[in-house]
DNA sequence: TTGCCGTACGTAACCGGTTACGGGTGAGCA
DNA sequence: TGCTCACCCGTAACCGGTTACGTACGGCAA
């Protein structure tokens, strides 16, 4: 009912199903005759081949799931858009599946992969590593973005303590004094490391005012607004996105702060917006992120057999300070 | 290699492979003791389903595809993201593949559909329409958002004439009277039609000053300089998307026209950004577009074989006009 | 003529599931 | 005891491709 199968290109063609394949799929030892007449067959029939077959028989889908929670929506699309234009320059599909809704959903989610995938590439910042690992299935190989700890294979990660201390190093370079810091939600690793590489780098035993948001504009309305009420006089806020960032920088705008020179804010992530509203940041390239898993899990999925690709290496992706105006003065 | 499979799982539970499928599909018939050992044999084998060979089965992969251009970033990530939220709430997975680099690419990735999904989604406003429909798999059920002029099954369109009729009003309203147009590629029928939609709604006669983008922050900026040289009167340019709008602002500000007093500006989509900027749009809710094909095109799917829903009917979105301070002085 | 080899092709097994069909078993009943 | 009928369960065909293996045949050297 789809439409044709390569059996009825062959009646057609009188000939096995054998030389249909090997004549279709440009193997030698097929007569040039006979291939011109399978060739035709299949033209006249709107023979399309059957990729749910073919992978069932070959054990190779070229397809590559990708898993990933919906969360703050620009890094999401960033990575797929990278993830699927050096995908598909390789000649694989993506498939995507988003685990939201519980870790029974996503262990649903998870194990369907198999056998319609070859490799995966995922995304978990809020699950416990173990729990993660437990739920992949096995023998599918699999590269990791910011997922902490997970030693299952290649990984990238974003060096999220190190881009927080740039910006600890830049509030002091500025001569800041008075520091605070919004930050993600606890269960989320990418939160924690802000945090922590934000704290380490400062001089010992500096106090800083601690609020917490949910990566969302709104959120870092809120979290501002306590920090205002409880440390009214912070001259430096480092935020832990730049989306909250973007909340914080409205609610200080409305207590009648001036930005810069009152209160220096940064965020980090760099999503478009920011440049737009003149936000310092740490620029993290999603759609290279994306590229890059892609390319890694490719050069390994056909690779394979080799040992040589075989350690599973991570790499850390620093990124860049940029500088604007929440924090210096612009011309 | 790549994992158990069911023969291995019915090897160990000792019953046939037809007693593990049924009690693993939760089938009745089968003895509550057997459906235990089979559960147990499973679970001791980590045995996960293999995807593609129940799909090949059963004819149905609980999948859809979606094809379309990279085009103007925020729109292709916010339809994805509609459609996967849609897709995940129905035990769908979604399959990606743009279609960038040339119609015989875009054909291979169409064909490459075939036996992986169940039905698509396909976007490609910048198609000759009768090409588009003849690279389809024949028999696979699509629905297509904003593809001009494909009749071959559901479609949701936008209004881009009435959007852009909604602006020409809204000009005319406030009181303007020399008119521009930044237009978008010439080979899409999104651009065109807003083009036309606002000619035809400004009153009889009326010239516009034309130049053309492509729908770029930086094609807009040209497109704007381009047109201050040539017609500097203007007080009201429509621009055929946000992202130009965004680069025309730049241009008419470094100018040193003050917006919205001396020209009036609009764009179209109503991206993120444009609410930072305070930029008059049209509102089109892109992950609403994309919710919205999916549901269409998997009650499709499901009420198959039912002649009910077959009336291939076309849904035109009303994008509502978002007033903000490029048209009006703002508070 | 016989033997050997290479080319072109067909037969059938296989990938890993689902399921139509039929067989065996025990309970219930005449 | 013999019959019917559920209920479980196993055998094998099937989904639509790929491919190992075997075969038929023509050409060529001994």
């Amino acid at each position: 009912m789809t439409g044709a199968t390569i059996r009825d290109v062959a009646r057609r063609a009188a000939v096995s199903v054998a030389s249909v394949s090997r004549a279709l799929n440009g193997l030698s030892s097929v007569h040039p005759d006979t291939r011109a007449r399978v060739l035709a067959a299949a033209e006249a029939l709107g023979y399309v081949p059957h990729a749910g077959a073919r992978s069932l028989s070959l054990a190779r889908t070229h397809a590559i799931g990708v898993v990933m929670p919906d969360l703050h929506g620009e890094f999401f699309s960033e990575v797929i858009r990278g993830l699927a234009g050096a995908a598909s320059a390789r000649g694989y599909h993506l498939i995507l599946s988003n685990i939201d809704e519980g870790e029974d959903h996503m262990a649903a989610a998870l194990r369907a992969m198999r056998g319609r995938v070859d490799g995966l590439v995922a995304m978990a910042p809020h699950v416990a590593p173990p729990a993660f690992a437990a739920l992949l299935p096995p023998r599918l190989p699999t590269v990791t973005i910011n997922t902490p700890d997970y030693a299952g294979g290649p990984a990238l990660r974003v060096d999220n303590r190190g881009g927080a201390a740039a910006v600890a190093r830049h509030f002091v370079t500025i001569g800041r004094k008075r520091f605070a810091h919004i930050a993600g939600p606890a269960i989320n690793a990418d939160a924690l490391e802000r945090r922590d590489g934000f704290a380490a780098a400062l001089p010992a035993g500096t106090p800083i005012a601690m609020a917490e948001g949910d990566f969302t504009e709104a959120g870092g309305a809120r979290a501002m607004a306590e920090l205002l009420t409880t440390d009214a006089a912070i001259d430096a806020v480092f935020v832990a996105n730049d989306m909250m960032a973007l909340g914080a920088l409205q609610t200080l705008r409305d207590a009648g702060r001036r930005i810069p020179q009152d209160v220096a804010v940064a965020g980090f992530d760099d999503v478009p917006l920011a440049r737009y509203v003149s936000l310092t940041t740490l620029r993290v390239n999603m759609a290279d992120l994306g590229g890059r898993a892609a390319t890694r899990l490719i050069d390994a999925l056909e690779g394979e057999g080799e040992g040589a690709g075989e350690v599973p290496t991570a790499d850390l992706i620093v990124p860049p300070l940029i500088v604007r105006g929440t924090t210096v003065m612009e011309p």
